[in-house]
DNA sequence: ATTATCTATAGATCTATAGATAATGC
DNA sequence: ATTATCTATAGATCTATAGATAATGC
């Protein structure tokens, strides 16, 4: 079936968004190709046209994800700097929707173990969060981009800890622990000399 | 074959000892029981006798590893304080070898996705490293228990992404981004109010 | 004629179970 | 007699490929 003009690119891009989703809520190695693709409203086979291995789609998809993070981070720093996005970073809904979510958040130590092409293209990914964390942060910052690193981790690390501690209560004990310790750090660094 | 008194135990213990390196320098769903059995000396079929589920062995050994770290970490805060336990958690060598090294740190967002059980021990254990934590921390330290988990944020997101990130420049960035993080954090919050 | 997708399948691996084997305790 | 472990296998699933089908462009 050769169908539309067009239409072979809009499978590739179901493809990946299904993907993107599905291993962000249960994570890379459990996420099979067969059951992405019938919920993309393909079989099996068709996959291979679009993407040369399992992989692949890996690498894509994640770096996608990454795109689409850094522009949602964008409109909230623009409007209402880094408060805000530390508030929706660190929000029940959130936590409550890892597959729409931060991919470090929900897949960091799987893309640990990726190939290097994937952590490649993470760590540019990643840095380009982190600058413009950093591009953000109060004027007379010393090290913006480090203190912005440092941010990222605390609300990565508080936002993984959110989803797996048992109880509401917990869990929105450490998210308001993490929107402290980010708030701590802006505010540490300005001026002085800490350590 | 029976062979000596007290050799099931042995077994099991070897089992899971096995399991605990495989499931952090591998991953939980990228683990095959076949293979862990395989390492610990033994076939297939001879695992069902000591557990009941590959569940059953995953709930297990993240409980173990985590008692491990908790005895490190007395260890650790005995011999030279907070600031010691950091300086070894944010190690190149707890970077570079997973396997032995902190369970949250390589399998956090996969034991958001565990049974309801396995996040209750995972729960129990965590808190355990964080009220040793906080009973370390300065005097005057308001929230202690707060200010360590923002902590333990830190130190997890960092050496997540130490272990991510391309390059060993960037990875021993990050993880002076997550010490200089950790001690802003334990400083800040001693005596007067922050924010 | 081209080609996106489908059906079917190879070959590997997964968790789990059934029944055989063999080493010990009584 | 008991039982820890082994062999063998069921049944499901995994990634990937081969060849058929059918819808479009020329």
């Amino acid at each position: 079936m050769r169908y539309d003009k067009g239409r072979k690119d809009a499978s590739r891009s179901r493809i990946m968004e299904v993907a993107a989703q599905r291993f962000r809520s249960d994570g890379i190695a459990a996420s099979g190709l067969a059951s992405i693709m019938s919920d993309a409203g393909m079989t099996n086979g068709a996959f291979y046209p679009h993407f040369q291995s399992k992989a692949d789609l890996v690498r894509e998809s994640i770096a996608s994800a990454l795109e689409t993070q850094s522009r949602q981070l964008q409109e909230a720093l623009a409007a209402g700097g880094l408060e805000l996005a530390m508030a929706m970073y660190l929000s029940s809904e959130h936590r409550d929707h890892p597959e729409t979510g931060c991919a470090s958040a929900a897949l960091l130590p799987e893309i640990a173990r990726q190939p290097a092409e994937t952590r490649h293209l993470y760590t540019e990914g990643l840095m380009k969060l982190v600058r413009q964390l950093a591009e953000d942060m109060p004027p007379h910052t010393r090290d913006p981009e480090g203190v912005a690193l440092g941010i990222f981790a605390a609300l990565i690390g508080a936002l993984q800890l959110a989803r797996a501690l048992e109880g509401t209560e917990l869990s929105d004990r450490i998210l308001a622990a993490g929107a402290d310790a980010a708030r701590t750090l802006i505010q540490q660094r300005q001026g002085g000399e800490v350590s």
